[in-house]
DNA sequence: CAAGATACGTCAACATGGCTGACATATCTC
DNA sequence: GAGATATGTCAGCCATGTTGACGTATCTTG
């Protein structure tokens, strides 16, 4: 294959190469890694009778534990009603807990159970599999080009809420 | 903020410094890129009363001209049922047409129509604004970079698949 | 050339996970 | 005490995926 990482070979148009064709790889590439990235538990989270909307509630969960609602429904930016649904599946199946806010008791904050955390982790397993593999394959350089064209696509207005996420609540 | 692209102070564990929070970071990078960038063409599909499944058909014989069902098919990895429905619509609008295979007459090929494929360069303007501001904040080495790791997390059996879209057809 | 495989289309029923709109309750803030 | 805020919930709708069954045209092969 030729290195796909090799501008045009008549660079002038642009200082940096955005012919078509590099746009369309990074639309192509980025649909089908996220697909196949996120294929790979949907038979995991079929033997549990869940969906890919309860993972993602189970994901920032055990993200970020004591999340509130309020934080969740921002993060995946969906209806409360749509999350709703979601949230009360999985409390009823003791997978989530939630727990009054001790500084505004209007709030929940929501926690994995034991059992919770569990399926979190074993999803997550295939999650790190996947990845790792790509990162070990594609070099640690690679990596950080990796995120920060990433960090580049999510609005500024977003980016402080994902940024957030690597940190433990005040 | 703090440079999110250095790894780990403490190497050793791992010759990558494969690390849970390096995965989890690439998972929601991904997550976030991938929805927002997505959500950059809702609203101009919405006036036209389509969704993400016409644009994705769109895109693909866009990219591909004369492309068949089948082939068509495999990249979207739906049922033909679903994608059936799709390319109905999208025949009902005048913004794709379809001729039979000439060396199978079984095949169809699909092509744009002029109407489709002002279409679909409006929806890729959005895709290209956003992606381009994307690669030119993070420069061309992360650009490659995004590639790599992207690139590892197509499975073998589709990689191929992925590759051909940027050639003509045979 | 006949038989079977293949490419495509279509009908029907159903599941998931979004959406809007309306309204209720508890709690916080001023 | 009045109004804003955080959350929950009912009801109905839509987009887009699924399975299963079946039909037709065309290609391929023994």
């Amino acid at each position: 294959m030729a290195d796909i990482s090799r501008p045009s070979a008549s660079p002038g148009a642009s200082p940096l190469f955005l012919r078509e064709d590099e746009i369309r790889r990074g639309v192509e590439l980025l649909y089908f890694g996220y697909t196949r990235l996120t294929n790979a538990i949907d038979q995991e989270l079929a033997k549990q009778g869940l969906g890919r909307a309860h993972h993602r509630a189970l994901y920032f969960i055990a993200r970020q534990p004591d999340l509130t609602v309020g934080e969740l429904l921002r993060l995946l930016a969906i209806t409360k009603q749509s999350l709703g649904r979601v949230l009360k599946e999985l409390h009823d199946r003791d997978l989530v807990v939630t727990k009054t806010g001790p500084l505004d008791r209007r709030q929940k904050l929501l926690r994995l159970t034991d059992s919770g955390a569990a399926l979190e982790a074993e999803l997550f397993a295939q999650l790190r599999e996947r990845l790792s593999a790509a990162y070990v394959t594609a070099g640690q350089e690679s990596v950080t080009g990796f995120w920060h064209v990433l960090e580049g696509l999510v609005p500024e207005s977003d980016r402080q809420m994902v940024f957030d996420l690597r940190k433990d609540k005040a």
